[in-house]
DNA sequence: CAGCGTGTTGAGGA
DNA sequence: TTCCTCAACACGCT
């Protein structure tokens, strides 16, 4: 489910392991699917030779920086992983889709068990221009993101508020699961109107206040999510409301509700969030 | 066996 | 044109 704590975790960790500096020295590609907007042989070409100069993100993108000065772009969507092992895979290889064969006996590896994640290759010159990039809003971490910033972006919306932190154009790195404990936290119904937030400030800094506290516990490990093999988050410990239907609010122990929005699952407090 | 799901896109409707 | 909703993607799990 990686969100952008957990996007973040995996950049921190492939760091963590010095993946920066290692250079590719073959790339096999299991399942092509993953390519997007170049073929086996491009994939090669782009990046055989070339050194891993630096790793950042954008959204839920992980940038990999090459010294070649082109730019690998891979979106986890779903259940994609990214991880740096040695010689002999970590996980499951009937989901390896990837393998970037490295110095150091090294192998960076993408499995992906739906197949909705997504690789593009870019020169890095290019990389801001390209629409699915540039399109991606700013997300909670950084500086200009504030209540001010977000009251601007989303007060004209008129869908539910929750659809809108869903927006990655709007805001980006909140996915369905923070989503829910962001709004919670603030105590805003998920069906609110944007122009009925009273108070922007306080849902930018539960925004980032949720988000910091995740990435500081390694993300949320439900579903199949793991930031590395034997790697798994602990924020779940933390969700107030997510996943938690028919139990006590941890606040008022009113009874969580859950509901669709925007065809998302949604939980809630019926007490504590109201429209 | 049917239904559900963490993310995003694009088709179609208003 | 612009905004919004929802099915589809592919597979494992309950």
């Amino acid at each position: 489910m990686p969100e952008l704590p957990e996007v973040q975790t995996v950049i921190n960790l492939l760091k963590a392991k010095k993946l920066i500096g290692l250079r590719i020295s073959d790339v096999n590609v299991i399942k092509s699917k993953l390519l997007k907007n170049v073929s086996i042989l491009g994939l090669k070409k782009a990046t055989i030779g070339a050194k891993i100069t630096s790793l950042n993100r954008i959204g839920k993108n992980i940038i990999i920086n090459l010294s070649n000065k082109k730019s690998i772009v891979i979106h986890l969507r779903m259940e994609g992983k990214l991880f740096l092992e040695g010689i002999k895979p970590e996980w499951n290889t009937k989901h390896l889709m990837l393998e970037f064969i490295l110095t150091q006996h090294k192998v960076l590896r993408y499995y992906d068990t739906r197949m909705f994640g997504t690789l593009h290759v870019y020169d890095q010159k290019n990389l801001l221009n390209q629409l699915h990039i540039k399109k991606i809003a700013i997300d909670p971490l950084n500086v200009k993101f504030n209540g001010e910033y977000l009251k601007k972006a989303i007060t004209n919306k008129n869908k539910p508020i929750k659809t809108c932190l869903l927006d990655q154009t709007l805001v980006s790195g909140i996915g369905n699961i923070y989503c829910d404990e962001i709004l919670f936290a603030a105590k805003i119904h998920p069906l609110t109107k944007p122009k009925d937030i009273k108070n922007f400030n306080v849902l930018a800094q539960k925004s980032t206040e949720i988000l910091k506290k995740a990435i500081k516990l390694k993300g949320t490990t439900v579903f199949s999510y793991h930031s590395a093999p034997n790697t798994s988050g602990s924020f779940q410990k933390y969700l107030a409301v997510y996943g938690r239907t028919h139990q006590k609010c941890v606040r008022c122990k009113t009874m969580i509700k859950k509901i669709v929005v925007g065809g998302r699952g949604t939980y809630f407090c019926p007490n504590c969030q109201r429209l």
